[in-house]
DNA sequence: CTGAAAGCGCTAACAC
DNA sequence: GTGTTAGCGCTTTCAG
């Protein structure tokens, strides 16, 4: 059962006019006679006439609709990424069209294709933490076809990039648990493959190197699907809780491995902040529910929407092909937590 | 700068043949040769050939796409049920348009009209909480446009619709309560204008009356922006604070609220649930590790999704107007905290 | 087996 | 000021 929009063809015939005359008369131009214009409008109300996007879009040459590739709706940074970008869009009349990765390269491979052949205008992507073949995305770009990454960055294609100061973020968390008094501080992080990933290490490491401790790579635990699965955290947990001496801290450099590594630790009956400490990116909405309140690395994750789809934007709608391209760097916060008394030990 | 896509005019002039012979040696048809068959084929692949779905949809007047309204993706219920529609649509080739109202009923309006005038072919809607005016809802039904309401249902519309047994698991949570010995439970509830908030307030009501106690009319603090705005659950939580006697339990009817009322018990230093106990419509997977575990009703969100999507593309997809409308209700789920001791009082 | 032509809804030269 | 025509990319009669 279909529905039956009315067409610029139904206005002309009704009105003894053409559909020339109705089309120039619907857009206001300039060389129709006021009667004309209002007997067309007047009609096309009492139709309730909407030009068809459809053949707009074919005439055009364009959809009016970006795509948006993340690797979950279902996580706090990235629907509120998708909020900013959703505001931004929908200013400029553009339609958002949404696929999520969960965290799989071939996935993502499918909704690339996929979304491509919708022919979308552009794309702003965050890609899976699985992604190490980029021939797709290369392959897009070259046609130029308008990419623009946020967040999980992809260094070697030349185009708009968002992101954090992940470095600086991460720097930062670390050096929160080091003044606290931790010294044996583990991390938990994101596929290696990941801009962020390396990005983030670095922080870390750097923040221990301050204090004049040397990082140690069996306290760095890889998740290659991104916290995607429990499993994988449960077992760096695990691990870590194994290893002599054992670690008084933990850093997770995302919100699913924050999530994940409090899930982890519960189960083994690991008292936060009592027994070990955590520190993580999130951008969760509940972490000041939490049994334990943690301190958070929290990322602008709207305004980080805002910004990618601007530049989409003005990518898309350039005239000649953009040949510079901006990298913007926003500012991460971190959130402290409460103190808790019974947190402090060592020295310091 | 565009990506200009090869067409089928492109591969009929190289090959010298008409357009309509690559176009039906593409959709393989049986009146072409094998031989010329091969020929498109393999042209195709080499210009990287994808049909122009804009083309498509103009010809065959429909887009393959569906559109959702939800009042916020970052909500745990709503990401669950999209990632249900996803699994479905992209099943079957349809892609998914997400839109959020964000309790607004002018924004919901406005991406109404703008989902339709999109030529989407159908619409999964979970209305706002201030939805009131059904009018543009109805007209877009009565031009026979494919709506399915999942969720919060529209009562006098006639179409399919997929919801849970809203009555059964107020019921449950409220008797749950009760069973842990609390006499004086609250509720917080959304808009009246939903019919969630009418059914649940209804299982509420029951499982009171079942155990021979009245409800208070003062007991029921309806969210009109159904916990959009957390000063409008605060100051239903202070009120309630402030009864004599204070209840010593309270119910709240969506994840938003129950998140939002955990926020102000909090502000407000209301320890849960030694000093007031707190069950609630969630589907957040953090509850687990929330300070204090509360009792949650969790819907099969993901299964809504699926569900929802099935009928409504058994809706598009039907042939002759379907006036035989299915409504599914579905089952929630109790999931108890663990016992806490401290939290038995009363008798019982 | 293949080609020519029309049409989906709309806009934009190009007439008159 | 208004009409005619062509064309966006594709499918589909209708002819050969």
């Amino acid at each position: 059962m279909k529905y039956k929009a009315a067409t610029i063809k139904d206005i002309a015939q009704a009105l003894h006019l053409s559909t020339s005359t109705v089309s120039r008369a619907l857009r206001d131009s300039h060389e129709i006679s006021a009667a004309t214009k209002q007997l067309v409008l007047d009609h096309a109300a009492k139709l309730n006439y909407h030009p068809n996007p459809i053949a707009l879009s074919l005439k055009e040459k364009k959809s009016g609709s970006i795509g948006v590739i993340v690797s979950e709706i279902a996580n706090s940074f990235f629907s509120q990424t998708i909020n900013g970008i959703e505001s931004v869009a929908n200013e400029k009349g553009y339609t958002v069209i949404i696929s999520q990765s969960h965290e799989s390269f071939e996935k993502e491979v499918r909704t690339l294709h996929y979304l491509a052949s919708r022919s979308i205008d552009g794309l702003l992507i965050s890609v899976s933490s699985a992604t190490k073949d980029l021939t797709q995305l290369k392959a897009l770009h070259q046609y130029g076809f308008p990419i623009v990454f946020f967040d999980r960055i992809v260094e070697d294609i030349a185009t708009h990039k968002v992101m954090v100061d992940n470095f600086q973020g991460a720097y930062n968390a670390t050096m929160h648990l080091l003044a606290e008094g931790y010294q044996r501080i583990a991390c938990i992080t994101n596929s290696a493959h990941l801009s962020i990933t390396r990005e983030r290490v670095a922080g870390y490491v750097a923040a221990l190197e301050k204090h004049g401790i040397s990082s140690h790579p069996s306290l760095i635990k890889y998740c290659f699907h991104g916290g995607m699965l429990l499993d994988e955290v449960t077992a760096a947990v695990n691990q870590l809780m194994k290893a002599k001496p054992r670690p008084d801290a933990i850093f997770t450099t995302s919100d699913k491995l924050t999530t994940g590594c409090m899930r982890a630790l519960k189960k083994a009956g690991v008292a936060i902040p009592g027994e070990i400490a955590l520190t993580g990116f999130s951008n969760s909405e509940l972490i000041e529910l939490l049994h334990a309140p943690i301190t958070v690395v929290r990322q602008p994750a709207f305004e980080m929407g805002r910004v990618a789809t601007e530049l989409l934007l003005q990518l898309i709608e350039s005239k000649r092909p953009v040949k510079d391209f901006d990298t913007r760097i926003l500012q991460t916060e971190l959130i402290t937590a409460p103190e808790v008394p019974a947190k402090k030990k060592g020295r310091k």
